[in-house]
DNA sequence: ATATTTGTACGAAGAAATTCGTATAACATA
DNA sequence: TATGTTATACGAATTTCTTCGTACAAATAT
């Protein structure tokens, strides 16, 4: 319910970017973006314009080119993800995500390792 | 790559009733549907013929009633969702998934077992 | 100073997804 | 048989998302 991130699959490409390079003028979005795909550099700056408009990213427009800027973070739009897809077709159930996730996607060892200590602090919690 | 799932969110929605539901006529999986949403039946109907033609459904017309039921598996769904939202928000990283998985979305002590469970068959497999 | 480049704004076309109205056929029942 | 109900089909309106063209302002270069 709570923190639902709403932002398209055009709109996700560009936080994506603003998320690895931090503050990004339009035109450094929109040649990240061409490497991928190609669609014209009014395009990218439409899109950013409607994501300002949504409160997706501020932007500093004191110079004539804009700085932008994500407001949402990685972190919200990955709980976010997460919880659409536990709540469609997961059925609620985190061990079933968890358990899948982990065997389509092999972890290195030292994920294991992690995800194992993660999991320790949950064991038996009074002595 | 391979088997990407291409499921509209409205679709989805479908795909869930029959999932759970098994075998459905267009009436079933609207009365599901119209539970949490308030849309038309031909809205629902539409949909589920557009589904038929995408080959996501399958359905036996020998009767007035056309009987539906899922092409897609639920886990082929889980399989693709995670895969996308693995390379979008989660940069690849599946540790990264599993644990905001099981800290946002607290899970079962039992849950937790059958996990380390899981994840004790890649321990060192050479004593 | 004038021309070129680089930027934003914005309307609107195009595409994709959702929604519905209406025609019509099959079935049930009065 | 006539009437009402329940189905599918399907065109088309609506809405949402994406894409682009064009106007115009600011900065830069000639």
């Amino acid at each position: 319910m709570s923190s639902e991130i709403k932002a398209t699959e055009g709109e996700l490409e560009i936080l994506q970017v603003l998320w690895h390079k931090g503050l990004c003028t339009v035109r450094e979005v929109h040649e990240e973006i061409a490497k991928t795909k190609d669609s014209g550099y009014t395009t990218t700056l439409k899109l950013m314009q409607i994501m300002h408009e949504k409160g997706l990213v501020e932007r500093n427009t004191s110079a004539k080119t804009h700085v932008y800027k994500a407001l949402v973070t990685r972190k919200d739009a990955q709980k976010s993800a997460l919880d659409k897809i536990l709540n469609t077709v997961f059925t609620g159930s985190t061990a079933d995500l968890v358990i899948q996730a982990l065997g389509t996607h092999r972890a290195s060892q030292s994920e294991i390792e992690a995800i194992k200590n993660y999991l320790n602090q949950f064991e038996n919690p009074e002595k």
